[in-house]
RNA sequence: CGGGGUGUGGCUCAGUUUGGUAGAGCGCCACGUUCGGGACGUGGAGGCCGGAGGUUCGAAUCCUCUCACCCCGACCA
């Protein structure tokens, strides 16, 4: 604890690390890829999932929870998905002892389990709209692991609904990804942007795939949340039909939406500074730490008392809190490791501010101090945390516009995506233009965006003509 | 799978070239002094040196095999 933080600017990669490392949100296992959360990585995942849960449940969706283990020949009934899910499988071939007739695929996602499922469960349009959620754990065996934001096994929720018509699947599928970026920047104070994903990136054994993007610290792309309009492939692919009012047999419409404890990585690099984490207050597990400050044990005394005091207050009036009593450290220890932490706001209760009847607040997102009366500060603490909270979001957005370039030329994009930030480009919207950029800048197509202006312009790869502008960056 | 590298107390690493029976800093424990931006002193605990085999009077060090991890590439999002 006591060696700094290596800065953000001179190795971004090794500051992720160390950052989440010495923050304590979670370490690597023994097995290669796979990672511990620990209690306080885990505390801002179960306030992720709290939040998501509510908004899940206000768009009329249940929870339900399907097998990890998968048969294999479920895998191989949608071609496109066992396609691209097979080279990251992690597949069971021997339980109790004895070889398995058929090898279990530890699930990578759950449409096939789910539409097996769902077949049994729908006969009529009156089993529509069928709106269900999982929270699970899943399994992808990547090559290139990193804490939070790809590993072999993460956590996540993963919704899968049915519909009667394709213009209700669609709905859903735009309606889930909304949520998602009203999660994202209303609680994770992180801008981003919806769009579609390109035919190449979409996801496999979809007919379109929606996404949220969000720009991290270094001008990265993250893909924070995907939604996805499955049309009626995995329908056809399990057998899944309903009869209509008018009596006709159908195949359903089926969406399937979902975000992970990426989200914790996304925190991390969307606010995090030389200091550390900083967590948007609504998310924070400890929104405001007490730091008492005293010398020798009279004032001791006096001191933690005024600070429980204000604990308890401070919990009445609704914020996490927590009294950092601890007597082996110094304040100017804590302030750092709770800087570390990311808690939103610190209160320094010393002698002197007691003689004056105040204390000090100190606000992470942007350094600032501010004194309030030891009376007001319950009063205010919610108002306190919504101001940083805006102030995180305009932090984050205004980064993003500073390092958002609209570029007509190839040669320039060339040159300028090295430095990172998101580019927006005119596209004659082929795989092979789509291609030929990844091969020659590592960068890609982060998503079509629902936002952009009608601007007929050239595809600056190969000057075919374009009718809007697309999101063009280096990604996670 | 190809190229390169690393395995030594909880962490970061020195020691390996030239074999002689294991060290430092941080962390941890105890006591004391400290406490408004990462305190200090004194004492202490903790390691069959990734694993197996071999050479040798003697191996962290040399040899053989093996395992794991990291970086670059390939692959993937």
């Amino acid at each position: 604890m006591a060696a700094k933080l290596t800065p953000p600017s001179e190795d971004y990669p090794r500051w992720y690390q160390e950052v989440i490392q010495r923050a304590e949100l979670a370490e690597n296992a023994p097995v290669r890829g796979s990672m511990i959360i620990k209690p306080y990585g885990y505390a801002i995942w179960e306030q992720m999932q709290s939040v998501l849960d509510g908004m899940f449940k206000d768009t009329g969706h249940v929870n339900a929870y399907f097998p990890v283990l998968i048969p294999e020949s479920f895998l191989k009934k949608e071609a496109e998905h066992v396609e691209g899910f097979s080279p990251e499988l992690a597949v069971v071939t021997h339980a109790g002892g004895k070889k398995l007739e058929e090898p279990y695929v530890v699930r990578p996602t759950s449409e096939t389990i789910i539409w097996d499922t769902y077949r049994n469960w729908i006969q009529s349009y009156r089993d529509l709209p069928l709106l269900i959620n999982q929270w699970a754990n899943v399994m992808r065996w990547e090559m290139r692991p990193r804490l939070f934001l790809r590993t072999t096994e993460f956590l996540w929720q993963e919704g899968h609904t049915a519909h009667a018509t394709k213009e209700e699947s669609h709905e859903e599928t735009l309606r889930m990804l909304e949520v998602y970026a009203r999660f994202a920047e209303d609680y994770m104070a992180m801008p981003v942007i919806q769009g579609e994903k390109s035919e190449r990136e979409k996801f496999a054994g979809a007919v379109k795939t929606y996404s949220i993007e969000a720009m991290m610290g270094d001008g990265k792309a993250l893909q924070a949340g995907t939604s996805h309009d499955l049309g009626q492939n995995f329908a056809k692919a399990f057998d899944v039909k309903y009869q209509s009012a008018e009596g006709k047999e159908e195949y359903v419409w089926a969406t399937s939406w979902g975000v992970s404890t990426r989200l914790v990585g996304a925190l991390v690099m969307a606010h995090g500074d030389e200091q550390g984490l900083v967590l948007p207050p609504r998310l924070a597990p400890i929104q405001t730490v007490i730091v008492p400050i005293y010398r020798g044990e009279e004032q001791m005394a006096t001191v933690l008392e005024a600070c429980s005091k204000m604990e308890a207050e401070l919990k009445a009036a609704g914020a996490r809190t927590h009294l950092d009593d601890r007597d082996q450290f110094r304040p100017g220890y804590k302030f750092n490791e709770w800087e570390l932490k990311g808690v939103p706001v610190r209160i320094e209760v010393g002698p002197r501010d007691l003689e004056k009847g105040e204390v000090v607040l100190a606000f992470r997102h942007n350094g600032e101090k501010k004194t309030l009366p030891l009376e007001a500060v319950a009063k205010e603490v919610m108002s306190v945390l919504d101001e940083a909270q805006k102030g995180l979001f305009e932090k984050a957005l205004k980064l993003r516009e500073e390092r958002t370039h609209s570029v007509d030329s190839y040669d320039e994009f060339k040159e300028r995506v090295n430095d990172g930030g998101f580019f927006l480009c005119h596209w004659d919207g082929t795989t092979e233009t789509e291609e030929k950029i990844q091969q020659e800048t590592k960068a890609t197509i982060r998503n079509i965006p629902f936002d952009a202006p009608d601007e007929a312009g050239e595809c600056m790869v190969t000057g075919k003509p374009s009718a809007r502008r697309v999101i063009i960056s280096k990604a996670y």
